[in-house]
DNA sequence: CCAAAAGTGTTAGTGATACACCCATGT
DNA sequence: ACATGGGTGTATCACTAACACTTTTGG
């Protein structure tokens, strides 16, 4: 890679981590997966969920392994995001952090209660406390990113469960969008990309006309 | 990062590399560069422009430094692509790299003659040799990110000299997308993103009449 | 019959596509 | 006058956006 084929000593390499994104939408709103970090630098402070990539493991494995390490839960959608490497972004080492950002059902996914290992909690987007890091900042670009992402693919399926109504779907999209959609137009849309189906059952759910379930059939 | 506090040991850690894929319009087909390797692994064999993260700089400083190095050139249009980090990618050690793609115009830049210390060539995005590592993917993943990048921002005029002519422009669409365009069409959309600054000067070139330049004038 | 959310259609505007001929120049 | 690439307009279609009322249910 390098013409000389000159390799740095092993004390000029960059330590490797994976930050994890955790998103979900609860109760309507955008929320990001938060850990309270218990070691130095910024003890005390919260961060995004992450750590060192071990040898032997791909980057994503990486990621997977650490979110469930940090939230007992696994299986979810996991892609990509930026690379991070400003040097002095960790003010004590030289680290070099992949981002991904990952996608969860709220409904699916039963928090750890806070233990002397791991304490963690959802924060809605628009409320985050200080973070470590430059840890803001890459919240900010997975938000960006997601919000592009809802627009040409598929990704908002993952923020549900098996089975869901039109309006859940409505209201995983304003959430992330951050704006209200039109009803009418939204499940026009929705319906003619077909990539629902519809199905015998109904959710209902207080006092009023049930609503119709779908599923998501996948590209 | 890790609630245990653990940090690798520096012989845990892998390499962190950048790797470019730098492409060209040169006579209306799409290139990228290419470096023949003198060093092991895959000695002999083409590769992508790149190396070792130095200490103290940042990712991109490190992409556009080993650009100049390789080409005599700077002043490259920059964007992160995505990062690799397969264990096995290379076959000799762990080395996580973080790959870009880079555009230039292929008018800007004389490519240095094969020395004894650097042997680069542009190679026809179809048409390419066996490529070291898995650079070959990076590739097909940057032509990709490229093609879709291109009908949503302006990075095509990164391509072009800074006065170009309607025509011109559209054979770097056509060249980049891999199929014919519509003139007429082309130039309406073109000229709607009022993105454009006619010039007072015309293209003489051959016997025909003379085309119109332009300047892009940035978002 | 009331409250609450589910469900449904039409119109206007905007952008995409398809398509063929005349224009300006040098030789 | 001819060869060559430069330059232009219109009609159709698909998609987006704006907008308000009726339906179904449980209490």
């Amino acid at each position: 890679m390098n013409k000389e084929g000159f390799v740095p000593a092993v004390e000029d390499r960059p330590a490797v981590t994976v930050d994890i994104v955790l998103f979900s939408v609860i109760n309507d709103w955008l929320n990001v997966l938060l850990v309270k970090r218990r070691i130095p630098p910024f003890v005390g402070m919260w961060a995004l969920p992450g750590g060192f990539v071990r040898r032997g493991e791909t980057l994503e494995e990486a990621a997977l392994r650490e979110l469930s390490e940090e939230t007992g839960v696994s299986g979810f959608y996991l892609e990509q995001l930026y690379t991070f490497g400003d040097p002095g972004r960790d003010p004590r080492m030289w680290i070099v952090t992949v981002a991904y950002y990952a996608l969860v059902n709220s409904k699916g996914i039963e928090l750890r209660p806070a233990t002397d290992v791991v304490d963690t909690a959802w924060y809605l987007v628009d409320n985050l406390p200080e973070l470590a890091f430059d840890h803001a900042r890459i919240i900010q670009y997975a938000v960006k990113r997601l919000r592009s992402k809802l627009e040409y693919t598929t990704v908002g399926f993952e923020l549900l469960p098996e089975k869901f109504t039109l309006t859940e779907l409505q209201r995983v999209y304003e959430a992330i969008l951050g704006q209200k959609i039109d009803k009418r137009n939204f499940r026009k849309k929705m319906l003619s990309r077909g990539i629902l189906q519809p199905l015998d059952e109904t959710k209902m759910e207080g006092v009023h006309r049930p609503a119709k379930l779908y599923r998501f059939l996948g590209v």
